[in-house]
DNA sequence: CGGGTTTGACCAGCGC
DNA sequence: GCGCTGGTCAAACCCG
């Protein structure tokens, strides 16, 4: 969700953007009300805690209204004047700030909604559409491994709620194979990949950092570490333990060209309930996968029209400009994954404040095709866009937010926004501010500390 | 002692 | 069929 996603964002920060709108809100709709001077005649106190908060945040607005009160104290009439009106103008300036917030809310408020309703629609579609689907790829003259097993169409949600369903009857598998041998199981798992749908998709984060794991707010147990081959880092395998039987995993390497790129990869949807953090992890690796799944054929249009889909969601990357930039979703062998890169530093039109309005396709569509999806290594990559899913924000923010570095750094950042908004920042600056997301802040940042990790999905 | 990590072995998929 | 590679298992080990 937005909202509480925002506000954990802001609780790590040092200033609250939160208590911003909600304290200009306050001046806005009553700005009939002389707030300010009889907050100043009052005791002077700032009642952060008294309901209503008439005083909080905004410091330096209410602080000003407060001291010109004070100095008023003596003064002539013409003094008074002058405060007056310099007042007003404070008030104006935070009500036409109040209203970009607002809007930007709003905005962000109807995307999430939009995306929401999308998302649903595409699963229930994928419901009706399993017998087009077979015939589909039943037909497909050079349908891709990775991708064939998509095609039934189950969404990853259904996938997790059976197994759910079937991990509270005994294993995460039937109960008629659990009490084989683990290897008869994985066997049959394997299986049935023919006929369950993708396991596969993967949501994939590169980011900066010194840690061997980012914390993601999931708990993890290593199972296995490999040498990878053109990679000297070996590959460490962990999977989720925060409940038994979830089959989330993911991998951990860092990248061969640059060590302090550190990828993680995500794979699976948890059967259990999460902690904000996690939790928008896992949306994010839901819908990365029911978007990949939606593409539901090997062939370039129905991927394009997965970015499509996804971009359904891009009034939020309007507001995480720099996160936003850098997804690439490949179609490539083995497995369909979405990958975030939070390393690049963003281009100038990424960078600029442009904001296109709310809307399935705010932005034309950018896809590279550096060649044929089909052939392994092949694939597609957005630029420059917001074509990634809101979701892969997401759960790069709860990435970054429970990173004790980031967050350090998303403090800092935001800090500094606040104050060039304040210093006339103004216009469109409200993007900067607008969601608050460590997205403002990270991938910009080539001093900042960054983890790399690849999430992969289900 | 329980839980996590390490590490060699096993298995499946894929290309030749 | 064979070899390579990625993914997983499980016994041994480590640690609090």
């Amino acid at each position: 969700m937005e909202r509480p996603r925002e506000i954990a964002l802001l609780d790590v920060g040092s200033l609250s953007r939160r208590r911003q709108v909600e304290e200009v809100d306050f001046f806005s709709e009553r700005s009939s009300r002389p707030i300010p001077v009889t907050k100043t005649e009052g005791d002077g106190g700032r009642d952060d805690d008294e309901p209503g908060g008439v005083d909080i945040g905004l410091n330096l607005s209410t602080g000003s209204l407060r001291v010109h009160a004070q100095g008023g104290e003596g003064s002539n009439n013409h003094n008074h004047t002058l405060q007056l009106i310099d007042m007003k103008h404070e008030l104006e300036r935070l009500n036409e700030d109040n209203r970009r917030l607002r809007s930007t809310l709003d905005q962000a408020t109807k995307s999430y909604s939009a995306l929401h309703s999308h998302l649903l629609l595409l699963r229930q579609q994928q419901a009706h559409e399993i017998p087009e689907f077979s015939q589909k790829d039943k037909n497909m003259s050079t349908p891709a491994p990775a991708l064939r097993f998509i095609a039934p169409g189950r969404s990853s949600v259904q996938e997790a709620d059976e197994r759910s369903r079937s991990a509270d009857e005994g294993d995460d598998l039937s109960p008629s194979l659990s009490n084989k041998s683990p290897k008869l199981v994985r066997e049959k798992s394997a299986d049935h990949l023919s006929e369950v749908p993708c396991r596969k998709a993967r949501v994939s984060v590169r980011a900066r950092s010194d840690a061997q794991m980012i914390t993601d707010g999931c708990q993890w147990r290593k199972y296995g570490q490999k040498m990878a081959k053109g990679n000297p880092c070996p590959r460490a395998y962990y999977r989720c333990t925060m409940a038994v039987g979830c089959p989330v995993r993911k991998q951990v390497q860092r990248c061969a060209e640059d060590k302090t790129v550190l990828i993680t990869t995500y794979e699976g949807n948890h059967n259990h309930p999460l902690p904000p953090a996690a939790a928008a992890m896992a949306s994010t690796t839901s819908a990365a996968a029911a978007m990949i799944l939606s593409g539901s054929t090997t062939s370039r249009d129905s991927l394009v029209a997965a970015a499509a889909n996804a971009s359904c969601g891009s009034a939020f990357l309007n507001h995480f400009p720099y996160a936003s930039t850098m997804a690439t979703l490949s179609a490539s062998a083995p497995f369909p994954t979405i990958t975030l890169d939070l390393t690049r530093t963003p281009s100038p039109y990424q960078r600029s404040a442009q904001r296109p309005p709310a809307g399935p396709f705010p932005v034309p569509l950018s896809v590279i095709y550096p060649h044929d999806s089909r052939i392994p290594g092949g694939g597609m990559q957005f630029v420059g866009g917001r074509e990634q899913t809101s979701s892969v924000v997401e759960t790069v923010s709860a990435a970054i937010t429970s990173d004790p570095n980031f967050t350090a750094a998303l403090t800092a950042a935001i800090a500094s926004v606040m104050e060039a908004h304040r210093s006339g920042g103004g216009g469109e600056g409200a993007a900067v501010t607008s969601g608050g997301h460590p997205a403002v802040v990270v991938p910009g940042s080539p001093q900042l500390p960054q983890s790399c990790t690849t999430f992969s999905t289900n």
